[in-house]
RNA sequence: GGCGGGGUAGCUCAGGUGGUCAGAGCACACGGCUCAUAAUCGUGGUGUCGCGGGUUCGAGUCCCGCCCCCGCUACCA
């Protein structure tokens, strides 16, 4: 019986089109679940988009569409944008699906039931942009200290959910469960955050009408936040499918950026504790992707399209530089320079030159078809610690370091033939001794294909069939597939054109 | 204001509990090789480890003060 394992992305707020913010956590996420379905767990990786909401409703408005129209446009655009980057989510959720009105209906009752949603009146000083109340202290003369707009007087009957009784059991939880908030540092603020008291909030609305109808009292819409989170049970079944939520839940990770940490280890593991149920294993705040230094912003017009990304770098080359290329907890910085170096010097000089040279030579020097590998081949132990390495690396959701280690073999194997120099050899006649090093060679870049895949899945998959490897490499089962004499002998191999082709940085 | 993180080679950054901790990658220089995408391999230099004190036989690594950057949070006495 294959181990479940389930992991999301936020789901994305449709008032916005997909920025590389978002394509940040949604390939980490998409990595970690290609490397868990390599040890063939049954994997559920979820993503979406958050649909209801009155900022959802003006926007429709002021495009002169109806609120479904509109958020199935631009939920359409970030399915486009999933599908460019070869994201492989198992399910895609759009909180207007019924399957999600039933489960936020029966979550919302579920708390009501527990007593923990009780009705009072609110008068506040509300953005829409933010879909906040303020206080007159937070204004910023007078405006919404993250917009700059204007911010509406707004007095509403709202049912607040009792936020402060769950300080307590918060605190247990992590205290108990070091590890359910990730890095240590976002810990450490989650703490402070519970331990400065924690305030009921209002989760319904009267002033609005896009959004799901509270099921004792259908006046009031449910507030987007708690629409939204609700989603996680919504994907495997909650309150539909008892056997499938019970074997996917709690959530092995929710991938967050650091902006929306609170709504996830605060308000979220307390909604779930009100309703019966447990909170998510891990939530991991990543930092944000820097552009020249300056932080993406939604507002700003420095926002870039994954799909500009990948027409200059390819799918495989975003990928990596999102990933590989920098850290995955603190913020890392971006540039197109940057971007540029590092590929060149990791994908087409490292991973891409490796694959020609020992391809080519296989082909000249051994006839096109894989030789024997040594078992006692001198790459076998650099090919151990480059696994040893991932899997460390991916304990911790440490991915440059992980796939650092990957690179490592790679590097190896570029040493070692440089020091039995197999041009030589062939000229000497020694057919043997050349067979033995290009052998060493094939094996090590199979293992390279295999544990890349998560990683860059089409350069891999190109590598894998060059081998004259079958399937794909998604197919295989860790850890057995790190076999080191799992590479055929016999097989007929294919050079091709460069898996990377270096880009000129002018 | 409080709490937390950070200021280390040109660039991006690693460096729990003090003594090969002065490092890696990129860039750069020199050398080798020619199978390969002018790729690769080897060698090499630079750093007052933010500033000033202190503890210690010895401190990026501990303590005190200060400067700067960032995040969270709060405006109370």
């Amino acid at each position: 019986m294959s181990q479940p394992f389930y992991v999301t992305t936020p789901i994305y707020y449709v008032n916005d089109v997909p920025h590389i913010g978002h394509a940040y956590t949604t390939v980490a996420a998409d990595v970690l679940a290609r490397w868990r379905r390599l040890w063939g767990d049954d994997v559920v990786f979820l993503t979406g988009t958050d649909e209801h909401g009155l900022k959802i409703q003006r926007a429709a408005e002021a495009q002169g569409v109806s609120p479904e129209e509109w958020a199935a446009r631009t939920s359409r655009r970030f399915q486009e944008a999933w599908h460019t980057l070869e994201i492989s989510n198992d399910d895609y959720i759009r909180t207007t699906e019924p399957r999600h009105y039933r489960a936020v209906e029966r979550f919302l009752q579920a708390v009501y039931d527990a007593g923990d949603i009780e009705l009072g009146t609110y008068e506040g000083l509300y953005c829409v942009g933010c879909e906040l109340y303020y206080t007159e202290d937070d204004l910023v003369d007078g405006m919404c200290p993250i917009h700059g707009t204007p911010v509406e007087r707004v007095t509403e009957e709202n049912y607040f959910f009792k936020l402060s009784r769950y300080e307590d059991r918060l605190l247990a939880h992590y205290t108990e469960h070091p590890e359910a908030v990730q890095p240590a540092g976002k810990r450490s603020e989650v703490l402070g955050l519970i331990k400065q008291g924690l305030h009921d909030f209002s989760v319904s609305r009267t002033s609005i009408s896009w959004g799901i109808p509270l099921p004792w009292d259908q006046k009031h819409v449910a507030y987007v936040w708690f629409d939204a989170l609700i989603n996680y049970c919504t994907a495997v079944g909650y309150g539909d499918d008892p056997e499938r939520f019970a074997r996917y839940w709690p959530a092995d990770y929710h991938l967050v950026g650091k902006d929306i940490l609170r709504q996830h280890a605060v308000y979220w593991p307390a909604m779930l504790m009100a309703a019966g149920e447990a909170p998510p294993k891990c939530v991991f705040a990543h930092g944000y992707l820097l552009v020249s230094g300056e932080k993406m912003s939604k507002s700003r017009l420095n926002q870039i399209a994954p799909a500009d990304l990948v027409a200059d770098f390819g799918v495989d080359g975003v990928r990596y530089h999102f990933l590989a290329d920098q850290r995955f907890g603190p913020d890392g910085d971006f540039s197109y320079e940057a971007m540029v170096a590092r590929y060149n010097a990791d994908l087409a000089n490292n991973f891409g030159n490796l694959a020609s040279r020992v391809l080519n030579m296989a082909v000249t020097y051994c006839g096109g078809v894989a030789p024997d590998t040594r078992e006692d081949g001198p790459l076998v132990d650099a090919a151990a610690r480059a696994f040893d390495g991932l899997c460390d690396g991916f304990a911790k959701l440490d991915f440059s370091g992980g796939f650092g280690a990957v690179w490592e073999l790679i590097g190896a194997a570029n040493a070692y033939i440089e020091d039995r120099e197999p041009w030589k050899l062939h000229k000497e006649g020694d057919a043997i001794a050349t067979a033995a090093v290009i052998g060493d060679c094939l094996a090590a870049l199979r293992v390279v294909a295999l544990l890349a895949s998560p990683l860059i899945p089409r350069a891999s998959a190109e590598l894998w069939r060059r081998l004259g490897l079958d399937g794909r490499p998604d197919d295989q089962r860790l850890p057995a597939a790190t076999a080191w004499d799992a590479m055929p002998p016999g097989v007929p191999l294919e050079k091709g054109a460069p898996l990377f082709p270096r880009i000129d940085p002018a």
